[in-house]
DNA sequence: TTTTCATGTAACAATAATAGTTACGAATCG
DNA sequence: CGATTCGTAACTATTATTGTTACATGAAAA
């Protein structure tokens, strides 16, 4: 199965909308993204509807962001794009009948819901401002090295 | 994309044998699994080159633990499994050349690491004995219910 | 020794999720 | 009106997991 890339996607998109002061097409997003248009419009379509981000048609449209960057965190984000399933690992019957089945689903079930509440605490302390400054701070690091 | 369920079929084939004194064949597992008994040959193989459990043909064949319970712990089984893939979530791309890329990859890498790190700390903290343990509580918990 | 039981493994099919593509409709601006 | 851009449905491609069939190998029982 291929792994659910639509949270890394979406963020690269939106820290090159950070990076920009006019709204960008799709098609500029795709190029960013080497991918298609159509990919971005799906995978925005939660974010605007999560009142992140607004899309205008026709000319001078495209997508920009709806509030500050500070308001919005990474959190915000996974919610809006459908809470993706985070684990690929994971019970092999939801609602076992088997009682040592059940036994074992419990244990590993608890030990994933921990994992994951650990994650979603990170994402919800991350807002987009912190990662435009990590990116920032990176992108003049880089500058140095190669200057 | 399915899940991976390996590691809770696994677990759970584990406690039956636990369960029982005899080896167990891959078809007495299949059933208890409800799955096929080439799919048991197939998980069980690493455990067998990882040492926790044997396999023996013919008559009076079949799957036993090669050493106790309480000296394996879940992430020996998680290895002999070949550390499957933990998260469904992920990167874009791996390497990238889009330092914005970059900068998200290493945001979101970092929290998925510390994610796994736990998860992986919690698994080498439980042994199988701990989990036929709890499982005994459960079944008692169970009859007493139901009695 | 022959038969039966059981694992070992390769090869292929079935299932399911993600991502990419094409096509066309609808809205907006000049 | 016409160019641009989003909105969306439908289909294809890719890939991982799981299930199935087939046959070889080894070990115990008859």
């Amino acid at each position: 199965m291929k792994r659910n890339s639509r949270l890394s996607a979406v963020l690269h998109a939106l820290m090159h909308m950070a990076e920009r002061e006019a709204p960008m097409t799709s098609d500029d997003l795709a190029l960013c993204l080497d991918t298609n248009a159509v990919v971005v419009r799906r995978t925005m379509a939660g974010l605007r509807e999560a009142g992140i981000v607004q899309s205008g048609r026709g000319h001078g449209g495209g997508w920009h962001f709806a509030r500050p960057l500070a308001d919005i965190s990474l959190l915000d984000i996974y919610n809006a794009l459908g809470e993706p399933i985070v684990f690929q690992i994971g019970p092999a019957t939801e609602m076992p009948g088997c009682v040592v089945e059940q036994s074992v689903n419990r244990v590993i079930g608890e030990a994933l819901k921990d994992a994951e509440a650990m994650l979603m605490a990170r994402f919800a302390g991350t807002t987009l401002a912190d990662l435009a400054a990590d990116f920032r701070v990176a992108a003049k690091r880089c500058r140095a090295d190669t200057g």
